[in-house]
DNA sequence: CGGAATCTTGAAAGTGTTCAAATCAAGTGG
DNA sequence: CCACTTGATTTGAACACTTTCAAGATTCCG
């Protein structure tokens, strides 16, 4: 399982991960395996590790008073998945992560994810993530404040079929800010055109 | 100027920045100035500079076809502005920036920044910054999507009252997702309460 | 088969938008 | 210092989009 972790760190670099480097992953990155629905993260508590995603899928979201669920971020096979600020800052988190299928992943805790920087093909992986998450956060943002229902579902069908398939439509609804109703009209006002 | 681009870059380290750093700061920085509403970046052009802000304020936003201006991201001193995804591929930018005021800043290119990452203390602050950003990035997507344009509107006068004077009630309507008629009411509608 | 989860649909209500007109505020030039 | 221009805010009324709620249909799975 860790194979599928080297490949991935590969493909940022150019320079092959080395066997010595393979070591240090392997005693930093531990697996761990989720059933569905079980919580990764719950509310109020502090997100310890990191998941790189190896075979799943998994949800970060918020509840509010009423109990309704807000969709913050999805993830499946080589994404990572976490409350960053509460894993740099080691605070409670208000965020929940759960499992949405028998997931598979490793855990990077924060201290394992800082002695590894020494490592330069995984701090440069790192920049480029942060490169990666920042553009991807200006334009979901840049769609929230500026894209009606229907664009920012369409762009998102083609952007990630994958994850269509993978989730429900009220998850997915709820990730574009708007209800499983809503998200139901959509898609047969789209299939009638 | 550069004093205070040296004191920024103290905060977020415990070493002090030597004189020797500061050459190669002073080297990779440029200063540039823009007046009112001229344009920094302009949608299809390269983002060739980042610019840290030393006095003024700056907008970052797309407009549709009818002309609409949607906000994305606001600056002010000491903070920092740019489109990186087009700073860093080096691709064609789908974002304006203007100055909304007269504005000093200090330009760096990429390569000039990727020269800077072999001080300690820089790709430090680097590394902050984009953990910060991420943090930023993900509460403002989880309001988009949850909460309504009271409460969005509420929060950010409390986060950031300093924009809240420096920008026209438009251009933060804007920023936080809606129009500026709405705007005008719900400040009228708290002023109430 | 039976039950749980998910999706669909209609009607009413709510929230925010649009458009246009009026008001207010802040320079600028005479 | 006033008149004028431009930019910004306010407000009402009609409208558009999305939600809510509830009921029914569908799908999935043991």
């Amino acid at each position: 399982m860790y194979e599928i972790l080297f490949e991935y760190i590969q493909k940022f670099n150019s320079e092959p991960v080395t066997a010595a480097e393979k070591e240090l992953y392997r005693a930093a990155f531990s697996p761990f395996k989720l059933r569905r629905k079980q919580y990764f993260l719950q509310e109020g508590s502090r997100c310890k590790h990191f998941a790189f995603i190896i075979k799943g899928a998994m949800r970060l979201y918020t509840v509010d008073e009423t109990g309704t669920e807000y969709v913050a971020r999805l993830g499946i096979e080589n994404w990572w998945m976490g409350d960053r600020e509460s894993w740099v800052m080691n605070s409670p988190s208000i965020y929940n992560i759960d499992a949405w299928e028998d997931t598979e992943m490793l855990l990077l805790s924060r201290p394992n994810a800082i002695g590894l920087t020494s490592i330069p093909g995984f701090s440069n992986m790192m920049h480029q993530l942060d490169d990666r998450n920042n553009m991807a956060n200006q334009r979901r943002i840049t769609a929230a404040i500026s894209a009606s229902a229907e664009k920012r579902f369409t762009e998102f069908a083609e952007c990630y079929p994958e994850l269509m398939e993978r989730f429900p439509q009220y998850i997915i609804a709820s990730y574009l800010g708007f209800t499983k109703d809503t998200m139901s009209r959509l898609k047969s006002k789209l299939v009638r055109k």
